[in-house]
DNA sequence: CTGAAAGCGCTTACAG
DNA sequence: CTGAAAGCGCTTACAG
């Protein structure tokens, strides 16, 4: 492998300003900078990131810590992470905690991260106390997507949860009904916020409307297909269905339609099943939902991210953001009517 | 951060025992190697991945190329090789290729790639003649899954496409069909070869039944959920409807079931669709489907990667497999009936 | 705008 | 079983 020496003998100049010429830098007149770039052009030269990162300081690296990467919405959101990093130059270091705790104390065991990243995007990853603790003093730029633990001087991009359920539990009240349930996920998991959030919002619009919400029509299970469908299947094992269901994610919702069709509902004409996230198989399945856009969340983020940590066109290294963010952007949702939505029959 | 030699100088031997007792090399005596353990662990040291893999000549990283990791297949077989990583203790760079050109050559950028990690993992990612080239050249141990290009002295995980489509359409004619279609995906797409293997089995077996495969039953699309029902709808468009659909996956399958719907056409009674793979979804949407084994895939292509890479305890780096490996391994698969296929109705 | 030299933090022969 | 020393291939003050 050619190293940048061999670059510099055949460009005539000295290693430091081949590493100028090849980073950009400023300092580095045209004419040098052309003749480097042709030799390292010709020699298929490619620069070591292990010596790169070991004398500059900055590993080039940003570490992405997702809970399950087979998630419709964590699957979109590194999808469009790698995109903007690879564009931008940096690689993707992918932790997928899959509720694994091994690996949840290696990538959150802090030296580890700081020597290997410059920086992480949390993704719907609430910290425990003693790891947001270890994270602080780290004094590593981070960002984190969608609910989770806020952490100091670390933007966050995520979406109005309260919001969301707001607009679908109202959907459904719009369209007259009023025994309305809800299916949420992960009750077991740490201090995610996502399903207290959604579950507020639909007990605040139901309140509104003078209902008062009924444990008995709230069932938590998990974020997923099956999660779905169980909480569905516990739903009518209680008796007395509802005319409505608001899940808190597609996936359940996918599982509570087919929970629905296996004990012989109908949907819409029985029951009424609405979503959030605008799932690829969402329109497909004529899901009615409230969209969020998780590839946009995850570019923004990236962007955020990059931005500081570039520091300028010089790009001395940052160690941490100059200004530490407040409160979080907040992305736009919107409701999206299919056909899994209607009126409830006439009683 | 705490370096090398601080720990050292706390266990009072030299770095180079530290870094010989850290790694579990078995040149160090016991009460030594207890010394050191208790050193870095008083004073929190983790080695710095750069430093480490500079001096050492390992990067300890292994690259995952996928085509789309928001497709079920992928993200499924990422998650599992990640798992198995980071068990390892390997980082995982993630190339989602995405169509992207410009990723593609700086993944495929062979000088980039040997700089930056220990072995390539190719998930159904076929190469084209210049990229087979620079990357044999390059002597990177690698693997690959699924259909692609074979790349000499790699081994291959994979199912039997050709067996997998056979599977299928038999199914479908024992129960009664003549008229079966086939959609597939990617015709425009590198050298894959899936969708070739998976038809050719959908024709074998078509001849065998003394049956024309007939070109109006077949029609190529994309490997996705938009792609399936594209693909039915020109289907449908041709007129004579089949009364059976193959679909080349079940994100298509799932496509089918849309457009068919869609149509004003019920699956199973007017047409039955079954697919390959067993999506999560499947079962919630009573898709019969040829299930294959993805994490399975990867898990063992991971397990097959690291196996030589580590050669044995001493752990001396090794550049290449001893034994290039002849023939892929090919794990089973099994048809799953669900709800989705039924014998056509009597003409 | 450019170069000589030190240094980043490890691992690896080599010697004992 | 252990240590002293060289070296991995870059980047960064520092000096000019």
């Amino acid at each position: 492998m050619t190293r940048i020496d061999d670059v510099a003998r055949l460009a005539g100049v000295s290693t430091a300003t081949v590493s100028r010429a090849l980073r950009g830098l400023p300092t580095v007149s045209a004419a040098t900078r052309r003749r480097v770039l042709a030799a390292a052009e010709q020699l298929e030269y490619a620069v070591s990131p292990s010596a790169s990162r070991l004398a500059g300081g900055r590993t080039g690296t940003i570490a992405v810590v997702v809970p399950r990467i087979t998630r419709w919405f964590f699957g979109t959101v590194v999808e469009a992470v790698e995109d903007f990093l690879q564009q931008s130059g940096y690689d993707l270091l992918l932790y997928n905690l899959g509720g694994r705790e091994q690996t949840r104390q290696r990538v959150l065991r802090t030296a580890d991260l700081h020597k290997r990243v410059d920086a992480v995007m949390l993704v719907a990853t609430p910290l425990r106390p003693a790891e947001l603790t270890a994270l602080t003093r780290l004094e590593l730029p981070g960002v984190t997507i969608s609910s989770g633990t806020p952490v100091p001087g670390w933007p966050c991009v995520r979406i109005d949860d309260v919001g969301v359920a707001r607009t679908a539990t109202r959907h459904l009240l719009d369209l007259g009904h009023r025994r309305i349930a809800h299916i949420t996920g992960d009750p077991d998991e740490l201090a995610y916020t996502t399903h207290l959030d959604r579950r507020r919002g639909y007990r605040d619009v139901l309140r509104d409307a003078g209902i008062t919400p009924d444990p008995y029509l709230d069932v938590e299970s998990q974020f997923t297909i099956g999660g779905g469908a169980r909480a569905t299947e516990e739903l009518l094992r209680r008796g007395d269905p509802p005319t409505a269901i608001f899940a808190a994610c597609d996936e359940m919702a996918m599982g509570a339609m087919t929970a629905l069709r296996d004990a012989g509902l109908r949907v819409p004409q029985d029951v009424s099943v609405i979503g959030v996230d605008d799932h690829d198989l969402a329109s497909a399945l004529g899901l009615s939902t409230i969209a969020q856009p998780a590839a946009e969340q995850g570019r923004l983020a990236a962007r955020i991210l990059l931005d500081p940590l570039h520091g300028g066109p010089p790009a001395p290294p940052v160690r941490r953001r100059p200004d530490p963010p407040g409160s979080p952007v907040i992305l736009p949702t919107r409701l999206i009517v299919r056909e899994s939505t209607a009126p409830p029959r006439a009683h």
